[in-house]
DNA sequence: TTGTAAATTTAGACAAGCCTAAAAAAAATA
DNA sequence: TATTTTTTTTAGGCTTGTCTAAATTTACAA
């Protein structure tokens, strides 16, 4: 169907999209760790196919159906990362590579089999919402804990970050997901939070602060 | 590790190393409907990493390096098949496509892991034999009904033809892995087999008989 | 053994995707 | 508004893996 050059364009263009309107070339470059000049050949693919909204320096969008194939990719990586963890065991911070590649396998009636299989999951293991064979999804609706009062209790449901790095360091303070916790102080100097989790103290820099969401 | 090309190449040479000793370049050319001067491209490249050993105009073999590579992903392949067929429950002819391009996801722990969910099988839906992940697997002692006398009795065990054509023919046949028959009459003519299955007379032509496999 | 056919390799070209360096456009600032 | 900085695009090149056409080597047959 497209090259996996191409899926990896449109998941970054569709990732970026979440946050600005319109997604420039540096941003994206800076996303696929390439360099700009490689980014606007292939945005010039990309609109030939009309998977993308582009005109000369002013930035990108995806059309319509530039945004279904987005959504596709990554219904399959999450999908596998779900399976990753679920039924081969392995730790939610080990699995961002292995779905990397399994989200290019090309099969639909696959991955809906996948699907069923695990029971039609909503989330993948890092809290983000699956879409359906439609496309559908919930919008996250999760609230950083950098955007959260004092006093207010909450209960871990996502990261914002994916790496590894930061997954093994929540998984060794034990800020999993489905953890309650509560707010309880915000140090004015460096905005270092301190959370309460089942009765201890636990202090995160801003840094995490940032990248761990919670539900209220 | 290796790139999409050098895996399928290195496949393709131990494939057909089953047949002959050194194979040749007009060989790998027809198995992977490429072209010659392709081949020999390619060819210089895998003799340059010491995967296969390589003389001009002599032909090639793997080395023992390259066909550890070549049975890896022969595992990968058919234990994603396995997946496919016992899992989410794909019919026999439908796995083949989607395999091969399982096959490539890199990882070994993901794929013993694999393994170890699917309780260690030791042949694929088509009845070939699984190497485990020390590369060991059963040399497959099966024989074409061609091969095989007139009132001798097996068990259908495999096929040498993996096309969804050859398999849907086979299913519909009720000719399916596990089946007993017996073979009846050779006709002198045109070679075509007569066996009995369940009670049943069932004539198949020389080149069905030639791909269908039997334990005795 | 020599001539022809078949197989294989070399030479040169092309598409996809990436790169660096230079040019052009847009944005920011004086 | 004029100038500088930043962003984006263009131009030209590189690598991988493919191709066609031509050259070379091997195999076979008279």
């Amino acid at each position: 169907m497209h090259t996996l050059a191409e899926e990896n364009y449109l998941k970054a263009i569709f990732k970026l999209s979440q946050i600005t309107e319109n997604v420039s070339t540096n941003q994206i470059a800076a996303e696929l760790a390439t360099k700009a000049s490689s980014v606007t050949d292939m945005l010039r693919k990309l609109a030939e196919k009309l998977l993308i909204n582009y005109t000369r320096y002013q930035g990108v969008s995806l059309t319509q159906t530039g945004e279904k194939v987005a959504i596709n990719i990554i219904r399959r990586h999450r999908l596998w990362e779900y399976f990753l963890v679920e039924k081969l065991h392995f730790k939610w911070d080990e699995v961002h590579d292995m779905a990397e590649e399994m989200e290019h396998i090309s099969s639909n009636e696959l991955i809906d089999r996948l699907d069923e299989f695990m029971g039609f999951p909503s989330r993948d293991p890092h809290g983000d919402p699956i879409p359906d064979s439609k496309g559908n999804f919930k919008k996250n609706d999760l609230k950083p804990i950098s955007a959260v009062d004092v006093n207010i209790c909450g209960i871990i449901s996502g990261v914002k970050d994916h790496s590894t790095a930061f997954l093994q360091y929540l998984e060794k303070q034990g800020l999993t997901i489905g953890k309650k916790i509560t707010i309880k102080e915000i140090i004015t100097y460096d905005n270092a939070v301190i959370l309460q989790m089942e009765n201890k103290d636990i202090q995160i820099s801003r840094d995490v602060a940032i990248n761990l969401l919670i539900a209220l």
